[in-house]
DNA sequence: AAAATTGTGCTCAATACGCGAACGATTATT
DNA sequence: AATAATCGTTCGCGTATTGAGCACAATTTT
């Protein structure tokens, strides 16, 4: 459920005891975390996703699909292409034009 | 910590008993959730992002960019436009254009 | 060789959770 | 209007899950 989060860690050449003061919690308790041995709750798993700077949909290696249309109207969560935030007038051009390419392609049927 | 959940399920016309029942948990437990007065275990959450299609980021409002560019160009992550997936030559596409696009914006200062 | 560091595994106390039940407030049915 | 049904809220209690400390072997450092 957690796969990458040995590899994240060592990645910072991190022991489990310099992690655990990080977080406030005994290496034991982390070391369960990535064994798989404990799943953390909620508070951990957000603390755990700041420290490492990474979304939480990252840390549980969840695939979803972005909808252009609704994602950025939703404010909080954004993307980026080429390191830079994708704004909404970006995007409304190249909508338009799938939109016209989807219609054309329909009309052709 | 959650504050959209009552929101997420209005919108879909979902009672609490609703919501409860696709779940497989008790009422007074999704209950806890919205109120705040419990917080969803990991597993739980996951059912609930599943259930609404959406990305834990979301459910937890938290604030985060993640860029798309590599994995887009990789076929790793997904996007739709009015909730029609692209595929991968738009995707492709979709790259370039805002490239192209702030390309010239640039040019043009 | 001794001492420190690392990661693992275990037990136990404390916490957090899920459920059922009861409640008042709306809404629907007869 | 009276009754029934649905809705959301709250509580207590039994249970499940967690966090920390400790001990251990393996590796590294001094």
């Amino acid at each position: 459920m957690l796969k990458n989060l040995e590899e994240l860690r060592k990645s910072r050449d991190w022991s489990l005891q310099d992690i655990a003061d990080k977080l406030g919690i005994a290496k034991s308790t982390y070391a369960g975390y990535e064994s798989g041995y404990r799943r953390p709750p909620l508070h951990a798993l957000i603390q755990i996703a700041n420290l490492f700077d990474v979304s939480i949909d990252y840390l549980l290696a969840r695939e979803h699909t972005i909808d252009i249309t609704d994602r950025l109207l939703q404010g909080k969560q954004k993307i980026s292409i080429d390191h830079m935030v994708l704004d909404q007038e970006e995007c409304d051009e190249f909508v338009a034009f799938i939109r016209a390419k989807r219609d054309i392609k329909k009309k052709l049927r």
